[in-house]
RNA sequence: GGCUGAGUGGCAGAGUGGUUAUGCAGCGGAUUGCAAAUCCGUUUAUGCCGGUUCGAUUCCGACCUCAGCCUCCA
């Protein structure tokens, strides 16, 4: 029985799609004026290993995750950087694109994008101003907050709380609360026509328009990072709830931020976001993701270099554990649902992950003992490891891999001809008693990142 | 100031009203020609003060500290 924490209403719910066994999720994914960094990485993590392991159970996932590519920011960059908004979307949406492949994140099903959708958002605009829940006003259109008695459930914040100011649109709102659907047409942006004349859409009418136009007015998760929280979910959960009969999400899930370990958020305002490309550079992608399912998506977590080294290390022990096993067996049920068991409490991957290391023990405990058993335990391992798309390259290869360890960087000053024929050359030293020159081999290989693990059927080498 | 969440061992980070998280690091032992890898063991861990309870790290209250959000943010 799967439960999830509902943080609109704040509690563990049991979990009961609208359409069994379809399931419909929406997560707010990113504005393309920039590269991805950690943070972005962190939430897509959660909600892939979320996607992934409701596919695990049965469910048919059908996973949207949209782009924003035309807003304040997008204008901005662009500007910035004198080209056009579109090409500047469609750069960073192909640097996403590789950055996420690389990271080994599923694909959304759907990745609407906000230009993509403009008939649909105008359409939800013009419902909400025939409901009176917004208004035309000099080109823009707003929505009214006032209008929604239920305005601030998610964040549970009252309208008294809230004190905006944004002298640019002041005089043109009726309520200093009011947020823009659409906002006129600015001389050199990008812009669309529309019955109040031609402009652009507001930020949070494109995901209420999407997620309707893609799961329809009632679905089951929506999903995203804390910091939209409010006011970005909180508005549209307005919109969708005046402007459709449906009931919009039912479930509301939020990542917690991403911090620094100098305790500060990473945030593209502070300007101390760490580009997930650098990352990928200079550790495992598989490393980067057992890193982030180390704690609770909802948890804050800290992030460093050596955190992340600390991860790789781990990653080794999961893959030394797989190459030490015979190969065969079958997967252990009671093992399975160990992993079921703390994933469906709220998709608790900090404990799936123990799973995991414990599994690897086993495996090393019985290695050399009980073949059939080492077997069982790590095609389980691979299989649960699997659901996250994790432990699925091949061992030796994998350990092989230069930098798969501290990502102390690329070494390959070594090809395997050259490693193995020094191998040899130390296997006849040490068979004749020299060890001082054995040793010198070995010192020598290991001043490369090569490392030497003698046992009695031989020695097997990998990288640092 | 308001709202939300959190304070766990050297570091990161889970769970739990009484019993081992897990990983990394350190230390000791086994193993090894010596190592590495691995296994076993190990280091006064639950912010502070009260309360409830036979018993609280876990529940309740106050306090302290930190983080996120309060119309740029995954």
């Amino acid at each position: 029985m799967l439960r999830i924490f509902n943080s609109h209403s704040g509690v563990l719910e049991t979990f009961a799609p609208l359409d069994p066994p379809k399931l419909g999720i929406y997560v707010c994914g990113i504005t393309v004026y920039d590269r991805c960094h950690l943070g972005h990485a962190r939430s897509f993590v959660a909600f892939d290993a979320i996607v992934r392991y409701l596919r695990f159970s049965g469910y048919q996932v059908n996973y949207v995750r949209n782009i924003t590519d035309i807003d304040d920011k997008m204008i901005a960059a662009a500007l910035q950087n004198t080209e056009p908004v579109a090409e500047l979307a469609q750069r960073m949406i192909d640097l996403m694109d590789r950055d996420l492949h690389r990271l080994g994140l599923a694909a959304p099903d759907a990745e609407p994008r906000a230009t993509g959708h403009i008939a649909q958002m105008i359409d939800m605009i013009e419902r909400l101003i025939a409901a009176a829940h917004a208004y035309p006003s000099g080109g823009d259109v707003y929505f009214s907050v006032r209008s929604d008695p239920e305005y601030g459930s998610l964040s549970r914040r009252g309208l008294d709380a809230m004190q905006p100011e944004d002298p640019d649109t002041e005089r043109r709102k009726r309520d200093p609360l009011d947020f823009a659907l659409w906002k006129a047409e600015k001389p050199g942006e990008p812009a669309w026509d529309s019955p109040w004349g031609r402009g652009r859409p507001g930020w949070h009418i494109e995901c209420s328009a999407m997620s309707e136009h893609h799961l329809g007015e009632s679905f089951d998760i929506h999903g995203g990072g804390v910091d939209l929280k409010f006011p970005h979910h909180e508005n549209e959960i307005a919109q969708s709830r005046c402007g459709s009969p449906g009931e919009f999400a039912r479930i509301w899930m939020h990542t917690g931020p991403l911090q620094a370990s100098d305790g500060e958020k990473m945030s593209k305002s502070l300007g101390n976001q760490t580009v997930l490309s650098d990352v990928l550079d200079a550790h495992p992608a598989e490393a980067v993701y057992l890193f982030l399912l180390g704690a609770h998506y909802r948890s804050p977590m800290e992030y460093s270099d050596a955190l992340i080294a600390e991860a790789a290390r781990g990653l080794r022990r999961l893959y030394g554990a797989l190459r030490a096993a015979p190969p065969g067996g079958s997967v252990i049920d009671s093992e399975v649902e160990r992993f079921r068991t703390v994933m469906d409490d709220d998709f608790n991957t900090a404990e799936a992950r123990s799973v995991l290391f414990d599994l690897a023990r086993q495996i090393n405990r019985e290695s050399g003992g009980a073949a059939r058993r080492a077997a069982d335990l790590a095609a389980t391992l691979r299989h649960l490891g699997g659901v996250f798309g994790l432990l699925q390259a091949d061992p030796e290869d994998f350990l092989r891999r230069s930098g798969s360890g501290s990502g102390s960087g690329a070494r390959e000053s070594l090809n395997e001809a050259d490693i193995e024929a020094l191998i040899a050359e130390r296997t006849g030293a040490r068979s004749e008693g020299d060890f001082a020159r054995a040793d010198a081999i070995r010192d020598q290989l290991a001043a490369q990142g090569v490392v030497l693990l003698d046992s009695a059927e031989g020695t097997r080498w990998e990288r640092s």
